[in-house]
DNA sequence: TAATTATGTATAAGATTCTTATGTATATTT
DNA sequence: AAATATACATAAGAATCTTATACATAATTA
């Protein structure tokens, strides 16, 4: 019964970034669940970011309670989905934070 | 005695990055005190990031104790300064570091 | 068919990093 | 004389992430 993860060791730069990624990723695809964030991440970072489920699911809690995100649940062959979407707030939200990940990309180039 | 900062708001992306910054500017400029640190940081980026030396001077402790870094206690204007310079094995993890710092640029940006 | 892996969500304990506040001290500017 | 700038330091608390664990169903493999 052991989640046999081989444990990646995501860079510290990492850090702090999960609500920018799953906020983009939403804006881009519309509606997602969690599980499905961690393979599309995965898949598009050739396995370089792995995002752990004890990060993601409280983001996703944190960014549903401050009302950047909506839930909707489905179910699909009885297993339970819950999608994602980003709200009115949350879509004006992640203008600001992708302006700030190019500012963060820019210094982080010229320091 | 109030000593006024303006509190900047550090966006949250800059978190887990403290160390790859001060490895940065040491490759680049040889060897830097602190102060120095956070005043290079906030003309870089004007006054976009700003970092706090309660963040600092415990991770210029941290990367001494780990070897990266060497220190070197002068007196300047009967004040004291301590510069720090990267360590051969701090050069080498530099090398390390920056290139995980493109990985991630590269990520975020195809995320 | 029994065991494992994949899919799917969730939380708790501990580690790490950062913010905020405070402390000490000298030099310079107002 | 007071405030600001320079220069280092640490402690308390907040925030975020890792690691481990838990539950449950579907699909694959031994």
């Amino acid at each position: 019964m052991p989640r046999n993860d081989k444990k990646m060791k995501n860079s510290q730069l990492y850090k702090g970034s999960l609500n920018t990624i799953i906020m983009k990723l939403l804006e881009e695809n519309g509606k997602m669940y969690g599980y499905e964030i961690t393979q599309k991440v995965k898949a598009i970072t050739q396995g370089e970011l792995n995002i752990t489920e004890g990060a993601l699911y409280p983001a996703l809690h944190k960014l549903e309670a401050e009302g950047i995100l909506d839930v909707e649940i489905e179910k699909v062959d009885n297993r339970m989905r819950k999608y994602y979407k980003l709200t009115e707030k949350g879509t004006t939200e992640t203008v600001n934070r992708l302006s700030e990940l190019e500012d963060f990309i820019r210094n982080m180039q010229s320091l």
